[in-house]
DNA sequence: CTAGTATTCTTGATAATTATAGAATATACT
DNA sequence: AGTATATTCTATAATTATCAAGAATACTAG
């Protein structure tokens, strides 16, 4: 009891769960995987690895008991084995990103610095309420489906130039809560877009912005994205 | 914005971070950190690594921001760069106690499993008030003067053989809240002692407890430690 | 300025990690 | 059973981490 050897033992345990963490590849699988299973070619494909150097990754992550498996068929899916393990990713990155300097400035390359136009997720439930604008979910169409912020329209990111006029479409269909005599007088300009992808970290919400704000429409972000919507504990509409 | 380079850059970065948690060493470090700063060479001796190793760890933990120094003098004293650390390393070792299953064997391996001998931090104030307990802080005595559980006495484990009647002055010293009429009659049987260290994985408790029990004295742990006191945010005495 | 002490940097040996290609395995389907 | 497909295992090379001894640096005190 409480000697050396014992010490190391568990220490070490702790550490190979630890190594999950310390390569960003299986960080970036982490963040798909929290979107829902999926199987190793996708996710090689996803993060631009080998399928083998992509199994490999998988394999130090499901020995660390923080991704689980399901065989069906030929396929193997692999999972987070708990919300939890969102929450750990979550709470691990807030801490780095407030702690170490260089995430910041990569975090400015990769999403573009338009910190400005962003609104939080209280913000965009009030404005919901009130009308006039679009909840725009730029996710693949499946993470849509497997879940989205409730009121939101599906356009995934690559198929957005083709299909923005969807927005509007959207709007006429589904009227707001606003009284009859304001309906109807909706301009593109007037419509306000709040886009969103899978998190505070992913770069669709931002590259959608881009596309959007070429168009002259009056677009903005949520500041983070659907998991931090889940973490929060709020709706989900399926 | 949001091309390969940048992304791989960002995850980079997180991963620098997660790297910290990747060493059982470090892990072992940011333990005796978590109770407040300390010098390279005590953390060596603490941990049982070279002081050139030990520099070493402190230089990755450093760059990734989760450990500050400060100088004084000819000494350097690292801490922990914030109490989200603390926090930080208390969810990652919850998820991977809770799903990677070499923990617990590992964890009962180092401190023995006396599982039913413990009580948790609600109990403990409930028994306090009650009277009849002393609690004993068995962690090295300037952790203790840095902050300890309201009414706790010190005696630091490897002073514990020598200092058990200490627990008794105390009792005697400091009357309970129970009337008068049942004072004076504790036995040493009666007493109940409550031992605490720094938090779940740290073995003083236990070998504290070992100490004790073949004393026939009746002892019990608290089921965490000082640490997870504090981030359950309960009151401390210094 | 110099001696003394604490810490970090260099160096080098060993071990672990990352990544890939190709072989092997496991399952589904016909 | 035999073929097709998805995944893992094996082998290999390049990169990076670990650890410790000794040199170099930074600071203090006299």
């Amino acid at each position: 009891m409480g000697d050396a050897r014992n010490k190391e033992d568990l220490y070490g345990a702790f550490a190979e769960v630890g190594k999950v963490l310390s390569n960003g590849k299986r960080i970036e699988i982490l963040d798909v995987l929290s979107q829902g299973e999926r199987s190793v070619e996708v996710l090689a494909e996803r993060v631009g690895t080998s399928v083998t150097t992509t199994s490999a990754h998988l394999q130090i992550m499901r020995r660390s008991g923080l991704v689980s498996t399901r065989r069906e068929g030929t396929h193997i899916y692999y999972s987070l084995a708990s919300f939890d393990v969102v929450k750990l990713l979550e709470t691990f990155r807030s801490v780095a990103r407030m702690h170490y300097e260089r995430v910041e400035p990569a975090l400015e390359r990769y999403l573009g610095s338009n910190e400005a136009e962003s609104i939080d997720q209280g913000d965009l439930q009030r404005r919901w309420s009130r009308g006039h604008i679009v909840i725009l979910d730029v996710r693949p169409h499946e993470e849509y489906l497997a879940g989205h912020i409730p009121g939101a329209i599906s356009i995934p990111l690559e198929r957005l130039s083709d299909e923005v006029e969807k927005v509007f479409e959207v709007e006429a269909a589904s009227p707001s809560s606003l009284p009859e005599s304001e309906q109807g007088s909706v301009t593109p300009a007037d419509l306000e877009i709040v886009v969103y992808c899978r998190g505070a970290y992913c770069s669709f919400a931002n590259d959608a912005l881009a596309i959007l704000q070429s168009r002259k429409l009056n677009t903005i972000r949520l500041s983070d994205g659907f998991t931090e919507w889940r973490i929060a504990g709020r709706e989900v509409e399926v």
